[in-house]
RNA sequence: GCCGAAGUGGCGAAAUGGCAGACGCGGAGCACUCAAAAUGCUUUUCCGAAAGGAGUGCGGGUUCAAGUCCCGCCUUCGGCACCA
């Protein structure tokens, strides 16, 4: 039996018989409708990242939902409409991975997990408009993906290419570079191999620059740790293209630089080992070197990403025996293949200069080949003391460029190629394109035809939507190719250009695309005639509020970014970033980890909802600390926070006085205390301080306590004015109990509406303060003065006091700091 | 290795350069009670009986005044990781 059913028969707090009371009402009042045709107030989106159908919803959901549900309710409080939606995230491989272990259609499974998170979310009062819910894997929603997807198609921003990708070999589908961690699959930990397979992109690097430039304007309004990793993700680098020609070959080889300064200090050039170039220059190299490159070829192309990371991984390569030709100052210079340099970054190639660079410096070393210093940094030579410098200096050994600095000789060194039409400036991207294709089954399936005689056709749009076949029959293991391949009524269509026999493509989309602009969805959930609305995009979007994990800091939002600028240029909504401000909740731990079932440290959120109700777990979550910190649910007390509910309810309970009371007769300090809140408390909401916002609440509490006990007693006007404010501000965090102290007020039903008051300034004039005063920095006294004091008064009152005085002793005085009314400084020699 | 953030009581945490520790958890005491629970009140950074002293990871610095600003370390956590 819990503490709080103990305690009800005593003190009439009875946590879910509030709940069972209010939850009806809240249906017929409907509160968060968001679609009220000619509703006045400003509107407001704010959004929470949708969750993924996987069971019931977890401690980390009851987090982030609280959380937003505050934001959500205060600007709702504040006189605004906000738009507040729910959806499901619900394609996706643990729905198609439980169905096969379980023998199931993945479809059952979903919409099951679909509504019983539903059915959660409303017990836990989640302010969500219930008339604008999308559910990804809906015809009706995924439709409108492959509508996009033709949109993309049609302006060249998806295509398909064969290249080697990202392999898990035990989700057996493809995984964008995104979804690499460290050379293991994200969802599976599996190691990543490569596979040289056709597949779909979406051209996410066309968007580069803009993706960068644009995280300027989101500065100040999402978290600096997410603006820095989306930066480090696209990893933009300048620098300079650079021709050399090859002994023996028609065409120069283009390499890419970030230092042409050092082009004099360019000894040998290294290929990748996989790349084209590499296979066509061993070609032309004599049958040894041939046979030699084919076995390393064949060794680099078993180590996977993992035996790559290995710092200390020693340098390997061939030497291919033909010689590229410097531009600058003629020289030849040995080509090698090796498995340092990466064929999908730059050109595949790069002059090496072994003397500025680490790696070119360790291959140098390995192989005996020259090191010429360059730039001197005044670290010493490089050949000699065995560290490569890579900072700004004088050049030297450079022909013309000597003399100049690193950054003068960059663009002299460019000017110089430039002018020989063997160079020029250039710059390049860490990002790679999107792949989106999936050899999946639960997923919106790619809207193209492949015809042996017209290629690649898009569906009709108004053939849309390609619907995913039924599962039934179809063999979900994965195996490397999609189960839809399975489905030959469904493969099996005639070209809808020349009507002979074609297939579907049988690849499915990686989830991700569905969230890149769900978003936007919200706005019509159910339209069959559009995506989505461009007039409602340009009154409610974009997102003025996202609250969400960081575990999405770089997939979700860069896509949902780049869609968004795809949007705007195909003129579908008028801005340009998706998401205005952006709110990173941490996680739930229990005893310092995160919270598995294998770890035995599970804390179920039906648990602590039947042990302690539902708004003692709002608040705690609220209460813990700063919403971007994790909170260790050992170390907080849903027990503490029920009892402060029970505490405040009881307050609002002994009130006496009668609604519509005249606050400006009740008590001075009273009302003093309540309008010190209301002028708190907003900037700590707006600020997400919201540990601060609920602390302030539970001030106003124990003095609310005080003046019902005390000289104001039950039935004065300020403690009703008192009491009515606890219930509104406290309806953000606890809103069965707010409503019930409403009610009890003698209120209609509807804290949440009710509004809050802004702050009485006259009330909060002081007359008096407490001014301290300090000897050498140190606190020696304080006392209470009035706020006018002179600075002349407020010396003599100092040096009057006793504990002053024996500070003081018999020291000098140098420095006497005053700012009154508050403060005096005795600086002593 | 590179980049970034953070270190404050027994614990979760507050603090526009101006009284360190708001608010809460936990602890102690008192009242109510036959008793307990619940509730209310008091107390709770450390040392000290007190006066007083020390105190925001460590060492310096700026300032009348530093948790807060600057420099150098240490530790922890996150991100990136052969990107030329």
């Amino acid at each position: 039996m819990s503490e709080l059913q103990n305690e009800s028969p005593e003190n009439g707090y009875d946590v879910f018989a509030i709940q069972d009371r209010w939850l009806p009402v809240w249906d017929e009042l409907r509160p968060f409708n968001s679609g009220i045709d000619g509703d006045p107030r400003p509107k407001k989106y704010v959004l929470d990242m949708f969750p993924y159908p996987s069971g019931d919803l977890h401690m980390g959901h009851a987090e982030a939902y609280a959380l937003g549900d505050v934001i959500s309710r205060y600007w709702v409080q504040k006189g605004f409409n906000v738009m507040h939606p729910i959806g499901w995230d619900s394609f996706g491989l643990p729905a198609e991975n439980a169905a096969i272990k379980r023998g199931l259609d993945p479809k059952g499974w979903t919409y099951d997990n679909i509504a019983q998170q539903k059915a959660s979310m409303r017990r836990y009062a989640c302010s969500f408009d219930w008339d604008r819910v999308l559910v990804t894997s809906d015809p009706i929603y995924y439709r409108w993906n492959q509508w996009l997807f033709l949109e993309f198609y049609n302006k060249g921003l998806a295509y398909r290419k064969n290249s080697n990708v990202n392999w898990c070999p035990s989700c057996q589908t493809v995984l964008a570079n995104e979804q690499v961690v460290a050379g293991l699959c994200e969802r599976c930990d599996s190691v990543v191999t490569k596979k040289a397979l056709t597949q779909w992109y979406f051209k996410v690097t066309e968007y580069a620059d803009r993706l960068l430039d644009d995280l300027d304007t989101l500065e100040g309004n999402w978290p600096a740790k997410v603006l820095t990793m989306q930066r480090n993700w696209i990893g933009r680098s300048t620098g300079a293209e650079v021709e050399f020609e090859v002994e023996g070959r028609s065409e120069p080889i283009t390499v890419y630089t970030t230092r042409p300064d050092t082009l004099f200090g360019a000894t040998f050039m290294v290929v990748a080992a996989d790349s084209d170039l590499a296979a066509e220059l061993a070609s032309m190299a004599a049958p040894d070197v041939r046979i030699k490159f084919q076995d390393y070829l064949e060794q680099v192309k078993k180590s996977n990403d993992i035996e790559r990371l290995a710092t200390d991984r020693k340098k390997t390569g061939v030497e291919l025996g033909i010689f590229a030709i410097n531009p600058i100052n003629g020289e030849r210079i040995p080509i090698w293949v090796a498995d340092y340099v990466l064929a999908d970054y730059g050109t595949g190639a790069i002059m090496a200069v072994p003397a500025h660079d680490q790696r070119d410096f360790e291959f140098a070393q390995t192989f005996g080949l020259a090191i010429r210093m360059v730039v001197d940094t005044g670290e010493g030579d490089p050949s000699e003391t065995g560290v490569p410098t890579v900072g700004d200096g004088v050049l030297v050994n450079s022909g013309s460029l000597n003399g100049l600095s690193k950054y003068e000789a960059i663009a002299k060194a460019i000017e110089l190629l430039a002018g020989q039409g063997k160079g020029k400036a250039a710059k390049n991207f860490r990002l790679r394109d999107w792949l989106i294709s999936r050899q999946r089954y639960w997923g919106t399936p790619i809207p193209i035809i492949h015809c042996d005689n017209c290629g690649e056709v898009a569906v009709a749009a108004d053939q849309l939507p390609v619907l995913l076949p039924s599962a039934e029959g179809l063999d979900l293991k994965p195996k490397g190719t999609s189960p839809l391949g399975g489905a030959s009524d469904w493969v099996n269509v005639a070209c809808p250009k020349c009507g002979q026999p074609a297939k579907r493509d049988t690849d499915t989309m990686d989830t991700f695309v569905d969230s890149s602009w769900y978003f936007l969805r919200f706005l019509s959930p159910n339209s069959t005639e559009v995506a989505f609305p461009k007039d409602a995009a340009h009154d409610w979007a974009p997102v003025d509020q996202y609250v969400g994990g960081v575990t999405h800091a770089i997939l979700h939002l860069l896509y949902a970014r780049f869609f968004t600028k795809v949007l705007h240029d195909l003129g579908y909504v008028d801005f340009e970033e998706p998401f205005t401000r952006l709110l990173n909740q941490g996680m739930v731990l229990m005893n310092g980890s995160a919270m598995s079932k294998s770890r035995g440290n599970l804390v179920t959120l039906s648990s602590q909802l039947d042990e302690h109700g539902v708004d003692a777990v709002r608040l705690t979550m609220a209460f813990a600390g700063p919403p971007e910190d994790d909170i260790d649910w050992a170390d907080v007390s849903p027990a503490g926070s029920a009892k402060f509910l029970a505490r405040a309810w009881r307050a609002a309970n002994d009130v006496t006085s009668q609604p519509g009371a005249n606050f400006a007769s009740g008590n001075a300090d009273m009302r003093k205390a309540t309008h010190t809140f209301l002028r708190d408390f907003a900037p700590a909401i707006e600020g997400f301080k919201f540990n601060v916002g609920v602390a302030k609440i539970m001030e106003l509490v124990n003095a609310l306590r005080k003046a019902i006990d005390g000289e104001a007693g039950s039935s004065d006007p300020a403690v009703r004015e008192a009491a009515e404010v606890v219930a509104k501000a406290l309806s953000l965090f606890a809103p069965y109990t707010a409503e019930d102290m409403w009610a009890k007020l003698g209120h209609q039903p509807g804290v949440a509406l009710a509004g809050l008051q802004a702050a009485d300034e006259s009330l909060l004039v002081e007359s008096s303060v407490t001014a301290v005063v300090q000897v050498d920095g140190k606190l020696r006294d304080k006392f209470d003065v009035s706020v006018d004091i002179s600075e002349e008064e407020l010396r003599t009152r100092a040096f009057a006091s006793e504990n002053v005085q024996r500070a003081i002793g018999d020291k000098q005085i140098a420095n006497v700091i005053i700012r009154a009314p508050k403060l005096v400084n005795i600086a002593t020699k």
